[in-house]
DNA sequence: GCTATGGATTAGGTTGACCTAATTTGATTG
DNA sequence: CAATCAAATTAGGTCAACCTAATCCATAGC
């Protein structure tokens, strides 16, 4: 008996497993309508799923109070999460995909790829650790790295930063950040931070030491490194 | 409006397209039975399946006489064809499947890769004509050649025949053929064939002049071109 | 021209995954 | 501590795609 053979999980399954993982990395627990508002679903459909879902043991569900993941769930949505990471970095390498539009070609083919396949374009790309908006990519035995990284919102005015990962959502968001200049691995200085959910004002450290204004929300999407403190 | 900008089709309708569309290159028209024995479903259930479909004006169905795809439904089918085949080389080209198990996991992918994705895998590939089973491999727009072959039971003894194209479908089949070096491009003799469904016998024109006997049933499955009458 | 036979269809049922409308529950708050 | 409200669940329904069992129909052979 093979490690990664249990029966293959239905497509629905595999979205359900993916969105409580990523709603639990942030919430500890997901909540129904947190999982309705993730896969736009009606609540309703999503208390009947996760009720089959905890029948056949993916996942914990205390009624009005929620849903963890169990072990085997945790298992099988990290397989799913390192399938869309593998294919968008593949994509982005391989076949000249932009990394705004990458994330809609992976989220079909996600269910499609046997882990045969994705083990595949791994080799071929050296078994990257990050995907092309700098997320981690879990092994193959599951194990992820826990990145360390501050909201571009909590990064010191006066410290340079150095741009880490963005969130893959939405492509529109992807395509106006690199009109900005704002790839990763981007180095800047962060001059000014408005107060009350105001804009962040960074510098880049390249050549043309350019300015750009940042809003707010978009700056709590962009996680950073600190480099190095400007003054002490 | 866009050529191929219809609305995604159902994993089972794309399906039961590219069947009929096979059958039909056989039969000329394709039976409820036939269709249920290719798809492995019940009878009753592709009747009804059919009938859904001609409703989408995807086939003809003419009840107690089999179906036909209509202009529209060879299209999609075609456009299934095309993803299955430009799959099937990619993953032979460019991430190491060998031809015996190429088929499996384009089967499931076909129906999850977008149009565009197709066409960077096909550039990549420089536009391929045949898959890696000599298959050809529509266009764009729909355009499928169709290759003059004669199975190697038809090819008269004493000729020389280059193996061109070989069926996809069992796994076992191909391995087999790779063990007798029956590969695509290859040539041979045709030494002896059997009367009563008996097996052909063929010389390789190449090196070790190596002779293999081809059982009928198999024979009947290959693809060749004559290439010289060895006397006159 | 009638009847046997096998292929096709109808009848009726299941399952997964969704929906809306109505009701229940847990948590908050005056 | 009762009233309230949002979140969650139950109730009841749809749809695609399958199933088995029963019936129907075209044709081939006599």
């Amino acid at each position: 008996m093979e490690v990664g053979s249990e029966d293959r999980l239905s497509r629905s399954t595999e979205d359900y497993l993916k969105a409580i993982y990523e709603i639990e990395a942030v919430d500890g627990t997901a909540a129904t309508s947190s999982i309705a508002e993730a896969l736009a679903i009606a609540k309703p459909s999503v208390t009947g799923m996760v009720k089959r879902l905890s029948e056949t043991g993916l996942l914990e569900h205390t009624p009005y109070h929620g849903v963890q993941l169990t072990t085997s769930g945790r298992r099988s949505a990290l397989r799913v999460v390192r399938r869309h990471r593998i294919l968008e970095t593949y994509l982005t390498s391989k076949l000249g995909y932009d990394w705004d539009s990458v994330h809609e070609e992976a989220e079909r083919l996600e269910h499609a790829v046997s882990d045969e396949l994705v083990e595949r374009m791994a080799l071929a790309l050296g078994n990257p650790r990050y995907d092309p908006h700098g997320a981690p990519i879990p092994s193959k035995e599951g194990v992820i790295e826990e990145p360390v990284l501050a909201p571009l919102t909590d990064v010191p005015v006066g410290s340079i930063a150095e741009l880490r990962m963005v969130s893959d959502r939405d492509a529109e968001r992807l395509r106006y950040l690199s009109s900005l200049g704002l790839r990763l691995g981007v180095r800047f200085e962060v001059i000014a931070r408005q107060p009350f959910r105001g804009p962040v004002t960074v510098r880049f450290t390249g050549r043309p030491f350019r300015e750009q204004i940042v809003g707010y929300e978009l700056a709590t999407t962009l996680g950073c490194v600190v480099r190095e403190q400007e003054v002490g």
